[in-house]
DNA sequence: CCCGGCGATACCCGACGGGTATCGCCGTAG
DNA sequence: CTACGGCGATACCCGTCGGGTATCGCCGGG
């Protein structure tokens, strides 16, 4: 099977209809509709129910679009850090607004090693460093336990800290020197943020969608909403936001992350350069 | 990128010689320069050093090489798997000799099922069930933990029990009634046989080499070497070979194991048996 | 009953994959 | 020093196949 074949099924079947599945792959119908016929001979599986009013998938069918998906993502993973191996410089994807000073540490540090590349430094929306990673668009990633996943990843555990609440500054709860989850939770004037899912949709609730941590803080500058963040997040506050510890809030665990196997001379040093900081 | 220009990559990469690299792909040499040379040219990459001696991977080409290998096993897994699920039946894969009562129970169970279909049982060597099963070729297997591997794999355990020591009859260890591991280790008569490791080699050392359950019985009863295995084999063993508990041998875990997200109505259905039996 | 939407078929063309012959480079043996 | 042999690159040719346009056949709805 050639990648263009799963490319043309998956087209066929997401749209289920072969005249859109040939526009989206930029081709007119006829040559799809026999490329998708040859790889059904050559399986020798019927892939495509056909009636004359629309497509559906059979069994096998669902199973080679669950499969070509997984495929053909590695097949672009492949190509993706066969494409950045060849050049030079590193990518460090990072959550925008997230662990900066732990982040500048690691690449003024990185940078005074002999022999360091250029770091490119992707600032990302949450959770999605952990795909550019899986995607190949990136060599190493900051992430946060327990927030992001790190399955399929090697890691190594940077720094764990509390947590602190993040009010605008003269609400009334600022009076207090602690604060727990409890005290936070179904506040009406200060609706929870809605955190994106992994799929990048949001649940509902009368709080605001943010996307990022920059986001947050203005927000939360705003008097729109609250936020439990890590206690290095006090760094970046200016005046207009409050900062007070929630002792009963999950820690949290900066980690670096990287593709297994992967140990090119650029990435071996950063990491060694991140566990000796 | 082609899965074709993938295995033509890959070709090259292990022979490091594009005329070896095309007698194996049926091809003659210069297609096969011009191909690398485009997909060079199209991942703007240096992938392979010539001199006009030999070829040699760059540390694109190693990127390369790794991720290629990843990519192909996922199409070689899409291609089988979307086989046999055009066909009816199950592929269930096992150790031979192994848990041979727990399987034929199970068989039997699935079979008095409603719309059970046939299931075709593989019977592998040491290790290969989960090799079948990443690369679509068995719809579910039977593993042992702590010996077989379950990464990435979704588990349902079975049963778990704990070790015997087969000795050969009339061996003069057969007079106590239980065996510490100890006692096995480093018997000059009996020496221990040797599994092979996941890549299919097996280790150095005085015993046998050996495959499968089949062929460590028979050692056993040549007098050959000893071994320790799970209680149920007792259920098989014939009057040449004696079995002696050995307590402080890791318990056995019995697990039936399949591809995460393959869920077809038979596979299903085996599973709902063999939680419920 | 006719029209419209959809997939399949017929037919054509150009590009690209693959083959043979040969070159250019270099290391080595005589 | 030259001749040879091994190896990859280049030149050139051909057939196949991927893709395009036109059209058909089927069916469901107005």
């Amino acid at each position: 099977m050639e990648t263009r074949e799963l490319r043309y099924f998956v087209a066929v079947a997401e749209e289920l209809n072969y005249g859109r599945a040939a526009v989206r792959l930029g081709m007119a119908q006829p040559p799809l509709s026999r490329a998708i016929a040859r790889l059904e001979r050559r399986l020798d599986t019927v892939l495509l129910e056909r009636d004359s009013h629309g497509v559906a998938l059979t069994g096998a069918g669902r199973v080679l679009l669950r499969e070509a998906r997984i495929a053909l993502d590695a097949v672009a993973a492949a190509e993706a850090r066969t494409r950045r191996a060849g050049q030079p410089g590193l990518v460090l994807a990072a959550k925008a607004g997230a662990s900066t000073e732990l982040l500048a540490k690691l690449l003024a540090a990185y940078a005074a090693e002999p022999g360091s590349v250029p770091v490119d430094v992707r600032l990302c929306q949450y959770g999605e460093q952990g795909a550019l990673l899986r995607r190949g668009e990136a060599d190493a990633a900051l992430l946060h336990l327990p927030f992001d996943s790190t399955a399929g990843l090697d890691t190594e555990e940077l720094h764990t800290e509390g947590q602190v609440a993040l009010l605008p500054a003269g609400h009334p709860l600022t009076v207090r020197r602690e604060l727990r989850l409890a005290d936070l939770a179904d506040l009406p004037d200060l609706p929870a943020p809605r955190y994106p899912r992994p799929d990048g949709t949001h649940p509902d609730g009368p709080g605001p969608a943010i996307r990022d941590h920059a986001q947050l803080y203005q927000l939360v500058a705003l008097g729109r909403t609250c936020a439990v963040l890590p206690d290095s997040c006090r760094a970046q506050l200016r005046d207009d936001v409050v900062a007070r510890p929630v002792p009963d809030a999950p820690r949290v665990t900066t980690l670096l992350a990287w593709p297994p196997d992967s140990r090119s001379r650029p990435l071996a040093d950063l990491l060694r350069v991140a566990a000796d900081g």
